[in-house]
DNA sequence: CGATGTATTGACCATGGTCAAGAGTAGTGG
DNA sequence: CCACTACTCTTGACCATGGTCAATACATCG
C-alpha cells in the first residue's frame, strides 16, 4: 500500500545506473571472499547493490545462535536495517563488488527506495512463512527454488557459493539436515547435483508443491 | 538509517492524537470478537492504530498453514502490507476498537510512518530470529516476555486474549507443545498462570536467558 | 445445568538434531 | 605432478524434541 507506484511494473529493476538519480552516489567497492562489508554494531545508513559475486548477511543473537537472513547475488539490494546502529553483519561469501549509497531519511520518498523497502519486507516475510510452516525438505526446496528464480538460466540452474552450513542457518536447520533434504530431493528426481555447488532443478512446480 | 529522527526518543510513542496531524485522518471504527477487520486480497492502503482491545493479523500459506504474524494491542499500529492487495488478514480477537488511516506514497516521507514502518521491520526480524534459533520453551518464554513488556503492570503481567492455537501459529508450534511449555515454566517456577488466559512473570530475566 | 469450545495431559511416534566416521574437493608446497 | 592438509559434504547410528492422536478437565455461555 505504502509503495504502489513503481513495483509490479516490470522492468522495472533497479539497476545501479537507475538509483544514480535522484540520491547520494556511493562508489564501487571490491570485496574478497570472507571479507566483512560490514560489522554488527557499525553505523547504518548506506545500503548496497551487488554488482557481482554473492553477499551473506546475518545476525548473531544473544545466545550466540547465529541466522543468515539472507543471501544477495548481483543486481539485489541489502544493507536496509531500521535501527542507527546495525544489527546484522554482512560477508561477501566469494569476490564481490557493491556499489554503496548513502541514505538519509528523505530519501524514503524516493519512490525507487521505497520500492527496494518494499522488497526487502516481502522477501523477509516469504522467509518468516517458510520458518513458522515448513519442514525440512519443503525448506530446502523452497530455497533451492528461491535461488534458481533470481537469475542465470531461466530458474533452473542454481549456484550456490553459500555452505551447507549458512543454508541450513538461514532455514533453522542443521547442515546435516540440509544435506539430507537435498539427497532426498535427489532420490525424488526433483533435482540433479552438480559438485555440490550446484543445482539442476528438474521439476520446479514438484519442488514448490512439496508443502501441498 | 532510514528513519533515525524520533524513534530511540522515549516518549515519542504515537498516539492517534500525535497522528492526526499531517496524515490524513480516518474515523474509530468498533470490532466485535471474531469480526475480520481486513480480509487476503482486500486492497491495501490502510493502517490501523488499537484503541482498545486485542487484533490478530494472519497469513494462509498455498497449503494451507497458518501463521499468526502478529498480535496488536491498544496504541500499536498494524496493516502495513507492501502490495497492492493484501496477503494478511486482520481479526479482533475480542471487542476491540481501531483508528484508520489511508495512506499513500507520500506519507512514507512523515516521520511520523516512518518510523511505524521502522518499529514494524524490526518487530518482523525478532519474529525471525525467535523461529529461526528458539526451541519451544524459548519461544513461549519470549512470547510472554514480549507482551507484558507492552504494558500493564510494569512487565509482570500478560493477558493473554489469544488461544493457544494463535500462539502457536504464531510461534511454529502446535497448541499441545504450548501448552506444555507453558507448563514447564510453571514448574520453574518462572511464571504463575492466573486461569489460562493470564500470566504472571516471576524471573523476567530468567525467562530471557532460557536460551543461553 | 447441560453444551460447546478451549486447555491440559498422556502415550506413542516421526522428524530432525547430535555425534562421529568417512568421502570428496581444493589449495599448498615439495 | 603428486602428496599433504584443511575444509566441506555425506552418511550412519542413536537420541531428544516436538508432533499426533486421544482422553479428560475446565470454562464460558446459553
Amino acid at each position: 500500500m505504502l509503495i504502489q507506484k513503481d513495483f509490479r511494473n516490470p522492468g522495472s529493476g533497479f539497476t545501479a545506473k537507475a538509483l544514480l538519480e535522484g540520491v547520494n552516489l556511493g562508489g564501487t567497492v571490491r570485496h574478497r571472499e570472507k571479507d566483512l562489508i560490514y560489522a554488527q554494531g557499525d553505523e547504518a545508513g548506506e545500503i548496497f547493490i551487488v554488482e557481482f559475486g554473492c553477499v551473506r548477511v546475518s545476525r548473531i543473537t544473544l545466545e550466540g545462535r547465529r541466522l543468515v537472513t539472507g543471501f544477495y547475488f548481483a543486481g539485489e539490494v541489502f544493507g536496509f536495517e531500521t535501527g542507527a546502529e546495525r544489527q546484522c553483519y554482512a560477508e561477501a561469501l566469494e569476490y564481490s563488488g557493491t556499489r554503496n549509497f548513502h541514505l538519509d531519511d528523505k530519501d524514503l520518498a524516493n519512490p525507487q527506495i521505497a520500492d527496494m523497502l518494499y522488497r526487502h519486507l516481502e522477501s523477509i516475510h516469504q522467509h518468516l512463512l517458510i520458518l513458522g510452516t515448513q519442514n525440512s525438505i519443503e525448506r530446502v526446496a523452497a530455497f533451492l527454488v528461491g535461488i534458481a528464480d533470481r537469475r542465470e538460466g531461466g530458474g533452473t540452474k542454481a549456484r550456490l557459493p553459500m555452505s551447507r552450513g549458512d543454508i541450513a542457518d538461514h532455514l533453522g536447520l542443521t547442515l546435516e539436515t540440509v544435506s539430507r533434504a537435498i539427497h532426498r530431493l535427489q532420490v525424488l528426481k526433483l533435482i540433479t547435483l552438480v559438485g555440490a555447488r550446484e543445482v539442476i532443478l528438474l521439476d520446479r512446480d514438484a519442488l514448490l508443491d512439496l508443502g501441498a
